[in-house]
DNA sequence: GACACTATGTTGGTTTCACAACAAACAGTT
DNA sequence: AACTGTTTGTTGTGAAACCAACATAGTGTC
């Protein structure tokens, strides 16, 4: 998107500026931390940061345009290569929301921007509607249903059963999602 | 020791610098690591390493220069204050080696400067003689011969008594080695 | 309301770094 | 021995960050 070819400097800057945003948002919300707070948790001199964003929530805007851009690319990239189209989709989202992302997400809707995470899936569901057009030739109606079901209850349900060990891999979680879905898909048509 | 005041960058710069050459000497020795690797592990320009250090070995001198002074500081700030100071010392010694600055000093060791490993126990030693002088009143003999027995023994020994989980904490390998000194000096005397 | 204290933007002058470009030395190939 | 590619130092110019200082505004505290 924003193609400014950025000197390391100005790079190493914005890094350090997000790490040290996200850090202290694991302290407290985004209201009580200061422009001060992350310059000196970042050692970068507090003009520097006058520089870059022209306040903190224009610094939270960035990170949180970035994760968009992540999940987008990630969501773009996950190779849909084989007969298990499916599978593999359902695999690459449920690792999106597995890995670090997770955390990081929950923390910036809980102390941040609560329609933060309503943004994200937004874009994963959009994306799931879209594919599962493109793969099984479902109708519009139908995909979004089984979009819904994985990214706003599957997820959590899915999160459940393998905190307590009974799924182990993204894999398996993803293949038994399929097996709901067809039987949900059988019982619609 | 060398108190210039580095502002932000330039202690950013070589910080990241000596992080990029430690971590290209767990691959390869110092010999074959060339100024253009560390800078593009460092993501620092190459002509800024020249504005800093005239080449690799400069550099590697810095590290060890630093890792000599930090054991130095970190010698003279154990705090040595009760009736247990001999325990204490061993203790701080074992704490240090067997830290994460252990692995650092034998990789500089095996990789860069065949000398460092040498030059590190010569520190710790003289420093425990005149502890040791200092506290129990030893004569200087008894006091090295006590140090190196810790230092270039007892320090192998602990460690892999210690790998094979028949000691637990530095606190405990340190009461055994105090028992063996002492039925060692007893010997002596 | 007067007080001290801290955070906020903003400015101008200075230092440090990035970058591209260069010549030179070296190693490996054919 | 000529060729190709890579590492090495070095330089000048422009960009980015530093720093100190300032005026302003908010936040208690007495």
């Amino acid at each position: 998107m924003t193609s400014e070819k950025l000197d390391r400097r100005k790079k190493y800057t914005r890094m350090v500026l997000k790490d040290s945003l996200m850090q202290l948002l694991k302290e407290k919300p985004l209201s009580s931390i200061t422009v001060k707070e992350i310059c000196e948790m970042a050692d970068i001199n507090r003009s520097t940061f006058y520089a870059h964003y022209p306040d903190q929530y224009a610094l939270l805007t960035q990170i949180e345009d970035e994760l968009i851009e992540d999940l987008k690319h990630y969501l773009n990239t996950a190779n849909l290569h084989e007969e298990d189209e499916a599978i593999d989709m359902t695999v690459s989202l449920l690792d999106y929301f597995s890995s670090k992302h997770e955390e990081c997400l929950t923390l910036l809707n809980e102390r941040a921007d609560s329609t933060f995470q309503q943004k994200v899936t937004n874009v994963a569901e959009s994306f799931m509607i879209k594919n599962w057009m493109d793969i099984y030739d479902f109708d519009q109606e139908t995909s979004k249903y089984i979009s819904t079901f994985i990214i706003s209850g599957g997820i959590q349900v899915i999160k459940m059963w393998m905190a307590k060990g009974m799924v182990q891999s993204p894999k398996e979680m993803a293949r038994l999602i399929n097996d709901l879905i067809n039987k949900g898909v059988e019982s619609i048509r």
